[in-house]
RNA sequence: GGGCGGUUAGCUCAGUUGGCCAGAGCGCCUGCCUUACAAGCAGGAGGUCACAGGUUCGAGCCCUGUACCGCCCA
């Protein structure tokens, strides 16, 4: 059976990958059935990713935290769910099959609403399984049996039962508002999709004629919106307008008569002072409107052209209409100044187009009564985040929300489930059905996609049924993801879960890192910096990309660092290799069980159960990067260059197999989570390991095995046999030949392990031609003469090591000259440092 | 304008409630095919912990301020 692990002498992943994931998916671990409580239980739900998606660097950062954790709480014999599926993305979707339609030659409104949706679910078929897929090649251990999406017939169902619900409360309601309006898509976005960008544009100063004679000068970046003014506003306080409020201006090539008001709003030391006011094309023209009983004119429409209302400029674009007002004026004799003038100009994060900001007709959601309960479950602790410092992300946030305009003038999704009748759609029907009797017209809109994954941790899991897989697995455990969502998700998700479920979604929320380009700007698709999951997994293997993932992952953001994905393959090669090194040896019949016999042994079994405890410590409190590298470090120092090498001489002895055999299993055991694939495959050659590591048992803590004792002069064993390779490289002593040594002191069990791995041979001679080796703890070795050692070299490195003894020590003595030291410490700290002075001067005097 | 991060070796980053003679990986230098792994092993060089003050017996860590970089909110 392991014939073949002599020639694999190295971990090849892709060979193994493919074959170990067919076996996990037959094995149906990651299939729990929905029994037990979700205290007893761990589950997850995957932010789902669009359907539209492909694998990117966030979503395998994100699939290997999660795995990482599930794997973890499966192993420690938890029923564990990880919920799996994706997103129906209206408007990514949307775009994407209009760009098909488009080199068809044809486009939705051609085709029509039914069809265009039909299409949609078939691209859907086609591709939406893509994203899927890829987790596979990472080793997530979802549920792939039970996959879920936002417009499946049972989840738009949960979406419609909450709409109508909330509407009947009265927290959605439908209204004239200025809203974010992207012209590109055609369609409304929420706050949460705009993203403000610094523009430079020419602010002009535009002179209005009053009524009764005289002129009042404004300032704006946006002429072309002044067809639409309906005042002039000015501050209260601004003593050069105090006379004219009140009075009437005549609004240029127009001849609207706009009255002059005075708004806290406007401040004095912007422009001129005064302020033109344009209700239906400003946001916070549109408030002062409404304060001021204002009208609302819209001359721009949602193609982003000028309306008939604009006059001869109606058809024009935005741009077009801003060169010929400003011309027109100019010819008029009303532009008195022209500035260039930087400022912040919405566009959206959807198209990238400039936000249109337009007064429509949408549904909104009355968010704060919601907000309040969100509010005091993070408060109070049922809903804590990791790291700390998000809670106030998100408590700011909360404590200040807005309405939500959640719908949106698309095809693809959850269509609004209300119906009008009448002359001017007076009569309103919200319900889960359509409505009784003739005439019915439904809201062609549909649902912002967050208003629909806001729900996803319990619709998922079949709620408003009192489904057995909701009773056992909600709430959730933890919810990661990168803080950019905290707002547009988990806030919302908070908010549901409480509604509609009384419970929060989630007891932990963990906020990922970013990971950013290797020069630090943002890794995307078209500014071509960023980097292939698959890539990275093509070349490195699953195991080295999800450790270099998460040995780069931190509390802060990062830049991808193709060093760690690298130590993550030299790991997962190094596993192996000790693997087949002991597996190779082992004698038939010989069990994995720890049979200690030198101190060495119980050196290992105590650094073992360090391991074990540090790395499930460090997965549980979400310190990723000290449970990879913390792996790596026991492996390679621990295991490989120091046990290892120790025991080789002893290998015949099938008490030391069995102890290899003992502490190989519950380091592939211990590092599963990480590493899931290379551990998997050595656990099939492990005699006596049955089944699949994926469902064994974690390694528990055994306090039995801890030795400080063994740990203290294993430690010394070491500083010994390091002081020697030093010294032997430094006087040009080759590292193979044995040297012939005396020693002096006592070295109790650990002298053989020094002749070893120091390469040396006790001998018989006289002592006074012997050199002393620096540096070496509580005892003395000496090297006899013979042909390799260099004695000036001997003689040089001696001086510096001096030198820098001497300094340790006048370091050392200041520090316990000093009263207040001596007087304040603590009596611990203040002995170690008399312990390191006693002992650096035995030292300098030993040379 | 308000807030949050960051600044530690050539590079990318760790550094628990202050006790550190400041670590890792990569890179660099030197030497090794040693009972698995040259994708390996051994040894080494390399740091004014951004800057200026302060608290403390003691500061990379705590406090105040400054500079620069990044992000969020308005």
């Amino acid at each position: 059976m392991s014939s073949d692990l002599e020639s694999r002498t190295r971990f090849e992943p892709a060979e193994v990958e493919q074959r170990v994931m067919a076996r996990w998916l037959e094995s149906g671990l990651f299939h729990p059935e929905p029994e037990g409580t979700p205290d007893e239980n761990y589950s997850i739900a995957i932010p789902p990713p669009n359907v539209t998606g492909a694998l990117h660097m966030g979503h395998a950062l994100n699939g290997t935290i999660q795995d990482c954790l599930v794997r973890l709480a499966r192993m420690e014999g938890r029923r564990t769910k990880w919920i799996l599926g994706t997103d129906h993305a209206g408007i990514a979707t949307q775009k994407q099959v209009e760009q098909l339609l488009a080199s068809e030659g044809t486009s939705r409104q051609e085709i029509g609403r039914e069809a265009f949706v039909e299409r949609v679910w078939q691209w859907r078929e086609q591709y939406g399984r893509t994203i899927v897929e890829q987790f596979k090649r990472l080793g997530a251990s979802v549920d792939y049996d039970d996959e879920r999406f936002t417009l499946d017939e049972h989840y738009a169902d949960a979406v419609l039962r909450v709409f109508v619900a909330l509407y009947e409360k009265g927290l959605i309601y439908r209204d004239h508002r200025i809203v974010n309006w992207d012209p590109g898509l055609r369609t409304s976005i929420s706050d949460l999709e705009v993203e403000d960008r610094e523009v430079t544009d020419t602010l002009y100063s535009i002179a209005y004629p009053l009524e009764g004679g005289g002129e009042i000068v404004i300032a704006t970046v946006r002429p072309e919106t002044m067809l639409a003014d309906t005042a002039i506003a000015v501050n209260p306080g601004d003593e050069r307008y105090t006379g004219l409020v009140g009075r009437t201006a005549i609004l240029p090539l127009v001849g609207r008569r706009l009255p002059i008001i005075a708004d806290e709003y406007v401040k004095t030391d912007f422009g001129t002072g005064a302020l033109k006011i344009t209700p239906g094309h400003d946001p916070n023209d549109f408030e002062i409107g409404r304060r001021h009983g204002l009208e609302e004119i819209t001359v721009i429409g949602e193609d982003g052209r000028m309306t008939a209302e604009a006059g001869e400029f109606a058809g024009l674009t935005v741009a077009e209409a801003r060169d010929r007002i400003v011309e027109a004026l100019d010819a008029e004799g009303r532009i008195r100044h022209r500035e260039a003038y930087t400022h912040t100009v919405p566009f959206s994060h959807r198209s990238g187009e400039r936000v249109e900001p337009l007064i429509s007709l949408q549904w909104f959601m009355r968010m704060e009564p919601l907000a309040q309960p969100a509010i005091q479950a993070v408060k109070d602790g049922r809903v804590r985040f990791v790291p700390e410092r998000w809670e106030r992300v998100y408590l700011q946030w909360m404590e200040e929300i807005r309405p939500w305009c959640i719908s949106r003038q698309l095809w693809w999704g959850h269509q609004i489930p209300v119906w009008y009748r009448g002359e001017d759609q007076s009569e309103v029907y919200c319900g889960i059905e359509p409505p009784e009797g003739e005439g019915w017209v439904r809201d062609p809109d549909v649902l912002d996609t967050w208003f629909s994954s806001a729900l996803w941790p319990f619709a998922t899991l079949g709620w408003p049924d009192e489904t057995p897989a909701l009773r056992a697995f909600y709430p959730t455990d933890v919810l990661s993801t990168a803080r950019d969502i905290i707002f547009l998700w988990v806030a919302r998700m908070i908010m549901m879960g409480l509604e509609f479920c009384g419970e929060v979604p989630f007891k932990d929320v963990y906020i990922h890192s970013v990971i950013q380009a290797p020069d630090g700007r943002r890794m995307s698709k078209s500014l071509g910096t960023g980097i292939d999951p698959l890539d990275v997994i093509e070349e490195h293997g699953a195991d080295a990309t999800r450790f270099g993932l998460l040995a780069m992952s931190s509390t802060q953001d990062v830049r991808y660092s193709a060093e760690k994905v690298e130590q993550g393959q030299r790991l997962a090669n190094k596993l192996w290799n000790a693997s087949r090194f002991v597996l190779l040896r082992v004698g038939e019949g010989v069990e994995a069980a720890p049979q200690p016999q030198t101190i060495e042994d119980r050196w290992i079994l105590s650094r073992l159960e360090r391991a074990k405890r540090g790395t499930r410590e460090a997965i549980e409190a979400f310190e990723f990067h000290r449970a990879a590298l913390g792996l790596y470090d026991f492996v390679f120092e621990e295991l490989c260059d120091r046990y290892i090498e120790l025991v080789k001489p002893r290998l015949h002895d099938e008490r030391v197999q069995a102890t290899l055999l003992h502490v190989l299993r519950e380091t592939v055991a211990m590092a599963h989570p990480v590493i899931p694939f290379v551990t998997e495959e050595i656990w099939s050659y492990l005699p006596g390991a049955e089944g699949l590591i994926a469902g064994a048992r974690y390694p528990q803590p055994d306090d039995r095995w801890l030795d400080p004792e063994a740990e203290a002069a294993i430690a010394r064993q070491f500083e010994a046999v390091q002081a020697v390779r030093a010294w032997r490289q430094a006087v040009g002593a080759p590292p193979g030949p044995r040297l012939p040594a005396q020693v002096s002191g006592d070295f109790d069990g650990i002298l053989d392990g020094i002749l070893l791995l120091a390469r040396l041979e006790l001998r018989d001679g006289d002592a006074a031609d012997a050199t002393p080796v620096p540096g070496v703890p509580g005892g003395a070795i000496s090297i006899l003469p013979n042909e390799h050692v260099d004695l000036e070299a001997h003689a040089r490195r001696l001086a510096e090591q001096r030198r820098t003894l001497e300094a340790e020590i006048r370091r050392a003595e200041g520090k316990l000259a000093n009263e207040g030291f001596v007087a304040k410490a603590p009596a611990e700290v203040v002995q170690a440092e008399r312990d390191k002075l006693e002992r650096l001067r035995r030292e300098l005097a030993e040379l």
